[in-house]
DNA sequence: CTGAAAGCGCTTACAG
DNA sequence: CTGAAAGCGCTTACAG
């Protein structure tokens, strides 16, 4: 930097004003600099800077998994599951403007106390928290560190913390009504792990739209294999099964897959109805009738609530909720 | 940090030096200084230390794709392929012994010189370069930097970087021999992109395995759809193929899907063999047959040369190649 | 609009 | 083994 001020003949304020750009510095001046910082090739060394800023221009993106499953499944289940990619297109395109980066995150139970180190060492000046499991410690800790904080999903308990999300209970009426209206009789439902709100909700949500008819639930995972097994069960239980709603995609696959194996035709024996709309959905056979979430909108909102709080840390949290569609295609 | 050193009623240095193990301090004191610790409940800042240390003890996991594609396609790539949550699981466990963490970076091309301005802001003190195009500039790019990096393939061109690997050509090697060994007689091969070593390696060393017979091939893109396509493709042109070696494990599912779309049984009438053994192989029907990378540790020993070249930077540059191994199961 | 100076919170020779 | 002091490379009141 001293570099530069000498090769500009200015002080070395003045560089800095002109990298910062934040107040105004005289036109001829802010030139000789900038043509100064090309000849040098000069680059800001950002420990310096965030020193006196206190601010890393970085954010986490952690992506938090309460149990403690070996290392290699989790991290592929992340590396799996179109949700995170999207998640992670919305956030960095939102973010971008503002140079901030994204740091992804990944963690399991056993290194959660890794993670709050690193937010309390300052690495980041804000955290997208990744958390649906409503036993998860996570959201609490990083809450009582102080650090801005915005999360994937309503918080369990009352944290005063702002999230966003989707409108879980409604998306699953559109999917009982689409079967209902289809004309399906004997309706099932594969549904997400019951502890997180994205299993339980979509599950409640799913039965409240269809009063007077018992619908059979088995519980699977989020993975397609998951959907397939519980599908399977569905179908061993029910043979006759005309209408099923899958909490997710990738488990809808995975459904697709059992009642195929089983010899029946989707959706003309049984109509099929995924949630998410992610790039599972185009891969199944018949392409996949679902609940659509806009998770790159959502994921670009929380990374702007959580700007916002970084700049201004006494903002009142709030929630945004978005509104899920039916996208229609084959399976239903 | 002078509130912990009054609470000891010692130094800063002193603190410091606890704090950083590097030399030996009187038990008694470091004792006490750990309470102050334990009771101030203080975290070091790690700007300030980076600004001393020049060490930020943080490498960056660059995953780039030298093309312009739309930001969410590659994205959902990135997140949708099993390999990436194999490279970073082997790269976090490798680098966590050394309390170093592992930054995320995806960038295609639109995006190449924030990186670089990213890597030369000192964010990182390394990078494990994920980049197998033969015309990415990016490998160049970073080494001219100065900065240290490890590349997961053989580097276009002769850069003195260090890198690892997997024997491609043995790996197809497994592959041939083994549809010979079941006695296949009519053999083809669904490629990877041919401007990347793991596209034009396979092919090569499937083929030269395969010596006087004429082998097709046609070419995928890595994912499930572009292996259903290039399956299809083959057997269009060749519809009593009896043995099918596809370059990843991915593009095996779609091809396995292909095949018995148009009613061929698998192994019977038509053995496939992938490669990768990634998830995908197990998530198949049948169990896929396939070349093993072990890429866990294939990344962990990248990690532990880039760790290695970060603590002496005069180190020369060195390779290290990976046998694969073949996987017998269900499709071949 | 610009510069001189203080200061951000650490680590590390240098003495002792 | 420990402390006083310098210094890492920036930004930002404070004057002018």
């Amino acid at each position: 930097m001293d570099e530069v001020a000498a090769a500009a003949g200015v002080s070395r304020a003045t560089v800095s004003r002109v990298i910062n750009g934040a107040v105004s510095v005289a036109p001829a001046i802010r030139e000789s600099v900038q043509r100064a910082i090309a000849r040098t090739g000069y680059v800001p060394n950002v420990a310096a800077r965030s020193l006196v800023t206190r601010r890393s221009d970085s954010v986490a993106l952690v992506i938090s998994e309460p149990e403690r499953p070996d290392d290699h499944s989790f991290l592929n289940r992340i590396f799996t599951d179109p949700y995170f990619g999207r998640v992670t297109a919305g956030a960095t395109g939102a973010l971008r403007p503002h140079d901030v980066h994204l740091v992804v995150v990944p963690t399991d139970a056993a290194d959660h106390h890794r993670v709050v180190r690193y937010l309390r060492q300052g690495h980041v000046d804000g955290v997208l928290l990744i958390s649906s499991n409503e036993h998860d410690p996570l959201p609490a800790q990083v809450h009582a560190l102080g650090i801005p904080a915005v999360l994937s999903s309503r918080p369990p308990g009352p944290l005063p913390v702002s999230y966003v999300d989707v409108d879980q209970r409604a998306g699953a009426r559109l999917a009982a009504e689409h079967l209902l209206a289809r004309g399906c009789r004997e309706i099932a439902t594969v549904s997400g792990p019951l502890d997180i709100p994205a299993g339980s909700e979509r599950l409640a949500g799913f039965r409240s739209a269809l009063p007077g008819l018992d619908i059979p639930a088995v519980t699977g995972d989020f993975t397609r294999a998951g959907g397939e097994a519980a599908a399977h069960a569905l179908l061993d239980a029910h043979p006759s099964l005309d209408g099923l709603f899958v909490a997710s995609d990738l488990m809808a696959e995975g459904a697709l897959r059992a009642v195929q194996d089983r010899g029946r035709r989707v959706p003309s024996d049984v109509a099929v109805v995924g949630f998410d709309d992610s790039s599972a959905a185009l891969e199944c056979r018949p392409a996949l009738t679902t609940v659509r979430q806009p998770v790159e909108e959502m994921a670009a909102e929380m990374a702007a609530l959580l700007i916002a709080h970084i700049d201004d840390p006494g903002r009142s949290p709030r929630s945004v909720i978005f509104q899920p569609t039916l996208i229609r295609r084959d399976s239903a």
